[in-house]
DNA sequence: ACGGTCAACTTGCTGG
DNA sequence: CCAGCAAGTTGACCGT
């Protein structure tokens, strides 16, 4: 793992595509952090290659202290790494044109941005699952506000009933709007919304509208 | 100190 | 069997 690629990109980051699925071989280099001034890694983006002769210096420090970090064969901590702003640009911009990327399109954007292929997989991986929690907090917001409002309503329609049954009336005599006669119970309906009794050639019922967020929707609405 | 973010990882499943 | 994905987890880093 000390072999330098031609961004040394290897010494700065784990490179899990090279260490197979066990995971535990994928760690590498640790210590930028110690070797930089001030130990921020804000100031410092792993993946551009530094300018001038400063890479190499900065990249033999961390190879050192990677042995110091790594136990006696214990587990070695990752280094977590920061994509710079371009990086997510650029990431954001392709993840919008397409969420999943081809092996072709993966390499592309790998060499694109400095990064090894392994590392847009993973940041795609987790993009699409960023979204998909995002998509999900937006559908559990809006039947928090369906379920508020239905309670709402349910809770007027009881009040209504109770207003209703303590009056004891007989049901209302509705007369046709075209003979003025009186209309048989049996073709009278009640109106979904205010429950008063109205003709059939009333108010159709109407359903609630469908979630934004029903995958029965259709996607014109959108 | 602590909680949030997110890159990187593991595990399990699926389609080719 | 293998590559690719989703889901879940880990742990480094950062802001407060």
């Amino acid at each position: 793992m000390g072999a330098t690629s031609p961004s040394g990109l290897e010494l700065t980051m784990a490179v899990p595509g090279l260490s197979s699925s066990s995971g535990s071989e994928g760690f590498i280099c640790n210590s930028i952090i110690s070797n930089n001034s001030g130990g921020n890694m804000r100031d410092l983006d792993m993946n551009q290659p530094a300018s001038g002769g400063e890479e190499e210096d900065f990249l033999m420090g961390g190879v050192e202290e990677d042995e110091e970090e790594r136990g006696a064969g214990g587990p070695r901590r990752r280094k977590k790494l920061r994509l710079s702003k371009e990086q997510s640009r650029l990431l954001e911009e392709s993840f919008r044109l397409n969420n999943t990327l081809s092996t072709k399109q993966k390499e592309a954007l790998a060499i694109k941005l400095k990064l090894q292929p392994r590392q847009v997989e993973v940041w795609f991986q987790n993009r699409r699952a960023r979204t998909k929690l995002k998509h999900t907090e937006m559908e559990c917001e809006y039947l928090k506000r369906c379920f508020g409002s239905l309670t709402e309503e349910n809770r007027r329609l009881q009040r209504e009933v109770e207003e209703l049954r303590a009056m004891r009336v007989a049901p209302p005599t509705v007369l046709s709007p075209h003979t003025r006669q009186p209309l048989p119970a049996s073709a009278l309906t009640m109106c979904p919304r205010c429950e008063r009794v109205t003709a059939a050639t009333g108010p159709r019922i109407t359903r609630p509208a469908a979630s934004p967020f029903d995958p029965r929707r259709p996607s014109a609405a959108f």
